[in-house]
DNA sequence: CCTCCACAGGAAGCAGGGGTTA
DNA sequence: TAACCCCTGCTTCCTGTGGAGG
């Protein structure tokens, strides 16, 4: 919904752009370089150490988020006193420092229970990645497979040592539940017995009822709290319903050793609103909730980060604040944010510069932007670049406010060109939202009385990177030209 | 006020590709 | 091997609908 790209397609400087979609098109992978360099590593470095900027890094400490993480942590403590704590909903938008915190949350928890030798785990999981119940499920009961292996394995040792000095002497067994050393023999055979049957379970296969009570056996061998961390559970349950939330919910009432507490983390207020009502009262039992962040605080944020990551004085007064005001645009994002700031210094050590200015930042974010419309375009599966395709030829001929059938013609056109699989228009229209959803084209649905009901559409990204990207597909190189046909279709049509 | 356009978008179900177990 | 399971991308069939023109 949010596709603020470069104001106009046309710059001034019409050969950045040229240069920087080749820079996206090659590098597969850009990681830091290695003998090609050499020449850029001769300037004065800008960075101290760029890690601290990048979004997979997490920091120890979390200015502006001590009031969430309190607050979460007085809820967890429970788990250390053996209780089971309750279930967490976590909301924010991206880059409010929700996965942050939670994380660094669920580290000092272990710690702790480490510590003071209480079991308790954090299991953390990404559903955007792992978007299925059979998937979520198999994920934690393979971890928790792990675990019990683990744990078994040092039971076994303890057992032996305790095997090995009962023979010597009686009295070892004096202070333990066993009565002769033939009993530990047999905790230990059936120990092993039982890690024999713990079976990981395979990537697909099993019916999902079997991956749960496996999973369920996972979870109660030990005597443990879990505590389980669901990141974007929202996609989630958008993708395969609340049945995983559900399972997960009521599992306490039938666990015998084990309890399970559930933190969900949504970037989606209103997610719970499509969940069973029991389901919805058992995970919000407590709700914290992340504000995005204001520019002073984006400021702090970039501040403390910019002291490890950036030599003394590379930037000049203006870089942080311009970055945070940015940012601060964008919902408060505190990623977006940090990237702006890596990238204005990649810049910078680009362009030889001694230290990073406003300048840098401007066109970093400009592309930034491109850089993420032009990966996004370029990984696209082939029919929905098919799709695309043919909504840039028509804008790229006057064509505005396009509708679906207009659309749907050209695209049929195109297919037939290079003698791929035509689908059906219902599909198309999937094709278009799924675009819509990702900036790439505006489409609205507007009545046009009379003249039926149907999606305006609009591409919201420059037309001639976008081109330039569409053409560097294989199969898509070879298209011809369609302007004829285009042409034909909208002779004296008046849509100018 | 009613009609009827040109689709939107939900529901169901299929193919076929990933895998499993017996 | 056959008989299952799950997931994705797709088709088929369908009902719903805002408003210009009658």
């Amino acid at each position: 919904m949010t596709n603020n790209g470069p104001p106009d397609g046309r710059r001034t400087d019409g050969r950045s752009f040229e240069v920087d979609i080749d820079d996206v098109l090659d590098d597969e992978d850009e990681d830091d370089g290695d003998g090609l360099f050499d020449d850029l590593l001769s300037g004065e470095p800008i960075f101290e150490n760029k890690e601290v900027l990048r979004p997979s890094y997490t920091p120890h400490e979390l200015p502006h988020r001590n009031e969430q993480i309190n607050n979460m942590a007085t809820i967890l403590v429970a788990a250390l006193r053996g209780e089971t704590p309750s279930n967490i909903l976590i909301y924010g938008k991206t880059g409010t420092g929700k996965t942050a915190s939670a994380k660094f949350v669920s580290q000092e928890l272990e710690k702790t229970s480490r510590k003071y030798d209480v079991p308790c785990e954090v299991e953390y999981i990404n559903c955007e990645v792992t978007d299925t119940q059979y998937r979520v499920l198999a994920q934690l009961a393979n971890k928790f497979i792990d675990q019990n292996r683990a744990y078994v394995d040092e039971r076994v040792d303890e057992l032996e040592d305790l095997h090995t000095a009962a023979r010597d002497d009686r009295a070892a067994l004096d202070d333990t539940e066993f009565d002769s050393p033939r009993e530990v023999q047999n905790r230990i055979d059936s120990r092993l017995d039982d890690k024999e049957d713990m079976e990981e379970v395979p990537m697909t296969g099993w019916p999902t009822d079997r991956v749960y009570s496996t999973f369920f056996d996972a979870v109660d061998y030990v005597e443990r709290v879990a505590v389980i961390m669901l990141d974007e559970i929202d996609k989630l349950v958008e993708k395969s319903g609340d049945d995983t939330l559900y399972n997960l919910s009521r599992m306490n009432s039938e666990l015998d050793n084990s309890r399970v507490s559930i933190i969900g983390i949504s970037n989606d207020l209103k997610f719970t609103d499509f969940l069973d009502p029991r389901v919805k009262s058992s995970l919000g039992e407590e709700e914290i909730v992340f504000p995005p962040y204001d520019a002073n605080q984006l400021r702090d944020i970039l501040q403390h980060r910019s002291d490890t990551a950036f030599k003394e004085g590379a930037l000049s007064d203006d870089v942080l604040p311009l970055c945070a005001a940015f940012a601060a645009q964008e919902h408060g994002d505190a990623r977006r944010a940090l990237d702006l700031l890596r990238t204005a210094g990649e810049l910078a050590e680009r362009d030889q510069a001694d230290t990073v200015d406003e300048e840098h930042v401007r066109h970093a974010q400009d592309k930034i932007e491109l850089d993420r419309v032009v990966e996004v375009v370029r990984t696209l599966p082939t029919q929905s670049k098919l799709v695309l395709y043919a909504i840039m030829t028509l804008e790229k001929h006057g064509v505005h406010n396009i509708n679906t059938g207009e659309v749907y013609n050209i695209y049929k056109r195109l297919c037939d060109e290079i003698d791929a699989d035509v689908l059906t228009q219902r599909r198309v229209t999937d094709l278009i939202s799924e675009l819509d959803m990702l900036g790439i084209v505006n489409a609205v649905v507007v009545s046009k009385g009379r003249y039926g009901r149907t999606k305006e559409i609009n591409l919201s990204v420059p037309i001639e990177e976008t081109e330039t990207v569409l053409q560097a597909d294989s199969r898509l190189g070879d298209i011809e030209n369609v302007t004829p046909f285009v042409q034909a279709r909208f002779d004296g049509d008046g849509k100018d």
